[in-house]
DNA sequence: ATGGCTTCATAGTGAAGA
């Protein structure tokens, strides 16, 4: 079973990568974020004739996620429970007897702007959330753009983005957080290259020079560990034409 | 490396992303 996501950056732009990723990884399950799209607008078309399901929860602009897949997604929720949020952040299906869970969570802006005190506090609720979803479902798997980088090797220049928004000490406990939970970061139970990325700014020639972040995880639970057999970034989508800022993440598991 | 893109909502520029 494969599994992917991919911080799109507006799904109207994307479309014809996101179908075309579609065609060359032929992904059972894939995640997206920042679709940018009201429910209405949703090129739910386009997805069928490329042989996937799809389900989705977006807003006008901002946010927005969906996940498509091959198989009939069951037990669709959106949103963190018991958590009224207006940001279409979260989305979560089951299929073939995973509980795959799709998350955008908030960028923060700047460790003083009142978007940090958001995002702590969304992240504690979605530690709640997934508490109670890993005792539902053993075989969970959390995949999406976390905006936070978990350690020194996942940040270009570790002493510039120091006490910086998406490395700073409180986004990195928060994710630790996440982990204690009993989950794992797929993406470091294989050996990677060293400097591997799933950001990079638009601005400043980032992509080329390589200064980027590892912002986009699939965390899995230990039962789906136990089965995980790759996780790899597709660093190569980066260097489409109009690419996202952001490139996709995936996993193979053995079900 | 403190903005130098890119997107969206607009119809000029401004907000937001990370």
């Amino acid at each position: 079973m494969k599994l992917a996501t991919w911080n799109v950056n507006s799904l109207k732009v994307r479309l014809p990568q996101v179908l075309d990723f579609l065609a060359v990884h032929k992904p059972d399950v894939l995640c997206l974020q920042e679709t940018k799209l009201e429910d209405d607008k949703f090129p739910v078309l386009d997805i069928l004739s490329a042989g996937y399901q799809v389900v989705f929860s977006g807003q006008k602009t901002y946010n927005g996620v969906a996940i498509l897949s091959l198989q009939a997604p069951q037990e669709v929720t959106m949103g963190i429970a018991d958590f009224d949020d207006p940001q279409k952040r979260v989305i979560a299906v089951l299929i073939n007897g995973v509980r795959v869970v799709c998350v955008y969570i908030p960028n923060g802006e700047s460790v003083t702007s009142e978007k940090y005190g958001y995002k702590l506090d969304w992240l504690r609720r979605l530690n709640s959330c997934l508490k109670m979803e890993l005792e539902k479902y053993p075989r969970l798997a959390i995949l999406g753009d976390y905006n936070i980088a978990p350690e020194d090797r996942d940040v270009h220049d570790p002493k510039y983005w120091e006490g910086k928004v998406l490395f700073s000490e409180r986004e990195k406990a928060a994710f630790n957080e996440l982990v204690a939970l009993g989950l794992c970061d797929s993406f470091r139970l294989f050996e990677q290259a060293e400097k591997s990325y799933t950001w990079w700014d638009y601005r400043m020639n980032g992509f080329k020079r390589n200064l980027g972040l590892r912002i986009d995880h699939i965390l899995l639970s230990a039962e789906l560990v136990k089965n995980c057999k790759s996780c790899s970034i597709d660093r190569d989508r980066r260097t489409h034409d109009r690419p996202s800022d952001h490139a996709p993440v995936m996993v193979e598991i053995e079900i």
